[in-house]
DNA sequence: CTGAAAGCGCTTACAG
DNA sequence: CTGAAAGCGCTTACAG
């Protein structure tokens, strides 16, 4: 393969020679709280700026059986969502110091193919994003001290951390924005039919119009997927008992769903047909789309799974952790109104029967 | 800082102790092409699976001064574009057995600040997407032997290769086809001023206007992003001498632009006004869009990327490669149509005055 | 084919 | 505060 020559780089060996001090007093200058004299430090910086010396973060890594490494696995990047998480991850794991070793694919099933790699990196944690690790693995992970937390997803397993939000309580207050808009029947087009949050929002959604007394609930599957969508959406729409409203599982769907009602079936939206979304990702916000959706609240979810990472790594302590937080159904044109429940927050419409 | 514990991991010398042979030929058993009997492999494996050992690749690398780590710096995920990039990117490196290191971040500067920490690393290459570098610190890749390919920028510094597609020739074709249409008055909303596509996209737009006779032509500066690039459409559309036909330099300004065309002045497109883009990203799919827009063949974009890196990372020569590719005027219903030169291929119309 | 040994570039007790 | 030394977990000549 490779026969490549590699240039040799300057080493702290070399910066020692140079600075006429000892090797360790090179290492001590680029550890921080390390004991070193002012006099030494600014000797060993000049000569490590004459020769251009970084310290060599692998040989660091080995010594110190910490990579400062967190992988990151992630799929599905089509969805807007997930760039935007990872942007976000990528400013917060920089700012703790630590680096985003990407592993991409592998939506649908889980995603050991990667794990060995990954492993091999000695990676410090685990990001999974849209997707999940087999059982075996979390074990595995958590015997080898190395923390997982899965982002908008959620599990049972013992070794696993997680963040989402409360996606049951979104689906319940779905079905009731709808109700209150004086809907009459009502149809679900679902994610993937094995991630908890499409069963958490499907389950809160059938829960919160029974309690309204619907349950003639039409429901097709999209598979958190564009193009599925869309063929949900033509079945679901080309049905002489097509319902009034329609919660997607997600903003992603819901966009094909909207092109397809309007363009291929001629419906107005919200006039014939209402359109609800979740996750309220760049374009739910084009005018365009006008998604009434679910919000999820990225910045503080990302915040959150980096700080369980940190905690875990600090202390040694492998142990499941969930956080759940709270999003806002933001009101915008795709769904007709209730009567009452809208409030304003931030330049933002919201639903909240409570308040209003 | 973490104090944290670290289970110790099993390694190779314990192997070697399990299944009574040398630490070396349990080496050799993980190094693909290395000496070792098929027995003692078999030992080897066997010890390995039971122990649950896994070469650790840091400290490979430290020995081997590669870490098979490429480092991907990438700032405006928002753009769709850029997110297709990654996950394209992921696999192609996978398929090497390389790894990416993702540096986010940084659109409008030159990506230093993540410089010294990707070099810490060790990193075998670096790619640089929608970011560019210093020439000192491009001089220093190239002195230290690790290639750096931008990708969709180009630059004539000499130690630094890039792919990109013809951006000049697109914008003449774009003025070509808007000509062709019968428009006679013409607007540019423009990209990052100091980019290299923004630049040759429109110096072949305004080529290609002139070389038809029109001198005429309206320029705003959206600079790559959604809300700048509405402010820019804003101001041109209120133009008493409106422009019938806009080329922005991108598909993710374009969105922007036409909503604001539509729903904040009611233009009807392309009836009143016809929007060509760059990139054929997703949502210049959707129907709701349908943007006429210059591909970029995105596959064949990183697999000439990889094949860069991997052609210099084998050779230790680190010369500068410029790839350009082509991609075609893919035509759909943002733009009015020409009389003739739309063509069909693979399911899509395509303009190409030539061949028709 | 195999093992003993050197060494990759660091960190970190240890002794002074 | 400082240096000599051990050692992190590997790969790879070298000699057999």
């Amino acid at each position: 393969m490779d026969s490549g020559v590699k240039k040799p780089g300057v080493t702290s060996s070399r910066v020692a020679e140079h600075a006429g001090v000892s090797q360790s007093a090179v290492s001590r200058t680029f550890t921080p709280g390390a004991s070193i004299s002012p006099k030494t430090r600014q000797k060993v910086l000049a000569s490590a700026k004459e020769l251009g010396y970084r310290p060599n973060a692998i040989a660091r890594s080995l010594i110190t059986s910490r990579s400062r490494i967190i992988a990151v696995v992630m799929a599905y990047l089509e969805n807007l969502f997930y760039p935007d998480v990872l942007e976000e991850l990528g400013r917060a794991l920089a700012a703790e110091n630590y680096h985003l070793l990407l592993f991409t694919g592998f939506m649908d099933r889980d995603s050991d193919p990667v794990f060995d790699q990954l492993m091999q990196y000695r990676v410090d944690g685990i990001i999974l994003a849209s997707t999940s690790l087999s059982s075996e693995l979390s074990e595995e992970c958590a015997a080898a001290g190395i923390p997982v937390v899965l982002f908008n997803r959620t599990t049972e397993r013992d070794a696993v951390s997680s963040v989402t939000t409360r996606n049951r309580e979104g689906g319940k207050r779905i079905a009731d924005f709808l109700v209150a808009g004086g809907h009459t029947s009502f149809g679900y087009i679902a994610g993937l039919e094995n991630s908890s949050t499409n069963r958490d929002r499907y389950e809160g959604y059938v829960e919160g119009l029974a309690a309204n007394g619907y349950t003639n609930l039409v429901v097709e599957t999209g598979n958190y997927s564009r193009k599925e969508a869309e063929a949900a959406a033509r079945v679901m729409l080309s049905r002489p008992d097509r319902p009034e409203a329609i919660f997607v599982a997600n903003d992603h769907m819901a966009v094909a769903v909207m092109d397809v009602a309007r363009y291929e079936l001629g419906l107005n939206i919200p006039e014939e047909l209402s359109i609800v979304g979740f996750d309220d990702v760049g374009p739910a916000r084009w005018t365009s789309y006008g998604i009434t959706t679910m919000s999820q609240p990225l910045k503080r979810m990302v915040e959150s799974t980096v700080d369980i990472l940190m905690d875990q790594i600090a202390s040694g302590e492998i142990e499941a952790e969930h956080r759940i937080l709270s999003g806002e159904l933001i009101v915008r044109t795709s769904a007709r109104l209730p009567q009452s429940g809208i409030v304003e927050r931030d330049g933002q419409r919201i639903y909240r029967p409570r308040e209003a």
